[in-house]
DNA sequence: GGGGATACGTACTGAGAGTACGTACCTCGA
DNA sequence: TCGAGGTACGTACTCTCAGTACGTATCCCC
């Protein structure tokens, strides 16, 4: 009997999934896509191996042998979704040359990529659950966290006279842009939402451009 | 041989642990009372029912008889956890009468609430991963939610003349809010990051106030 | 005092994560 | 060119855990 993986590498190679560019076998890439759909459709504890090896058309030692773990092939799909957004967001960023500019900027493109409903489910629903509080955090950290606080550094330097705590105002905008992300995602119109939150988040912005302006003249 | 629930029955009622006031039987409220410290620790998907079973003394059959499911206990944990809370916020809500006052002081209990791991980890972290994001949005709209709307309208009403869509600004702030919580839990001084972000949030709306004052005259 | 209702206990079942182990293919050096 | 080791799988099992089946004790009311 002519081994199942044999014809699978062949189909394969014949329709030239097996990019090879970011994973070695063409078998972790069709795992962590089929995951990356799962995950998002049913949660992490609502997907079963099974689903996400039956969904790549291979078996659970295919799996175990590119992963050692369903942490891990979470822990995969999680960190693809949030590069990419990452990727994203950087460019928005990097567009615009004023603070105020780029802080609109950077809100735009993130909720974006909010409106995904892949990254919200998997990244900002699941994730901290799944890989435990710590290892998110940290992630975060490192990520997202790090643009809102450049973001809050140039705001408030720009700003000027008003004597404010940096970190702490970092993590109010955080959590106000993270449910701003929300509140499109369960919105029926989520294009209009969009604008309703950002210029809400205008709003408080031009409050304290006003107050640094008022204390300095 | 006794049956092993007599013998529990019987301390029970000798250390006065049925109290009955809110459950029917003390078994129900030991399990209750197990379960929140283990799911708190190790989370929904982390807890075996086993686990806590075995801390509560009683046996799964006991727990079945209580409960249909390990998602019911863990909605009867939440469910105490959350009105809990509410209480404490609507308590401190109601003392004050100026709507800034009003915001200040709901403010303060949420984030005195929001200290406790348990309050943490169970409803802000475990809850809409385990009972679902719909049935948790449907809970949170419903509770605290509805306070920070309140809020924001009153502000709104108070600010007077600034164009605002205080739906959209009550879901930036409740974000603002709940991450201001979890800053607060991270940090090693609990008692110095409450004020710092209490005093960034009193900034924004100080900055809010202020371009209401700014319209006016 | 007996018969339902309530409050359990015990023993099993099924699903799903992870493991043990075997096999096919590929490559590289002798 | 052949064989030995590494890579990439497949199959069949184990073990944990949620949930079920069913039996038994206690309580309460007629």
């Amino acid at each position: 009997m002519t081994h199942p993986a044999k014809v699978l590498r062949a189909a394969r190679k014949a329709t030239g999934t097996s990019s090879g560019r970011r994973y070695s076998s063409g078998t972790k890439r069709a795992l962590v896509q089929s995951a990356t759909r799962l995950f998002a459709d049913h949660g992490y504890a609502g997907t079963s191996l099974d689903e996400v090896v039956a969904a790549s058309r291979v078996t659970k030692g295919a799996f175990y042998h590119h992963f050692p773990s369903k942490l891990a092939l979470f822990d995969a799909v999680f960190t693809e979704l949030q590069e990419s957004a990452i990727r994203s967001i950087r460019a928005a960023f990097d567009a615009e040359d004023d603070p105020w500019e780029q802080a609109r900027a950077g809100l735009r493109a993130y909720l974006d990529v909010s409106r995904e409903t892949e990254y919200r489910r998997i990244c900002m629903q699941e994730a901290p659950v799944a890989l435990g509080q710590e290892a998110f955090t940290e992630s975060e950290r490192a990520a997202s966290l790090g643009f809102v606080h450049d973001a809050v550094n140039r705001l408030v330097d720009d700003i000027g006279n008003v004597a404010v705590d940096r970190e702490a105002l970092a993590a109010v905008f955080y959590g106000a842009i993270r449910s701003s992300a929300e509140f499109v995602a369960e919105s029926s119109d989520p294009d209009l939402a969009s604008a309703r939150v950002a210029e809400s988040i205008d709003v408080i912005l031009t409050g304290l451009r006003t107050l640094g302006r008022l204390v300095d003249g």
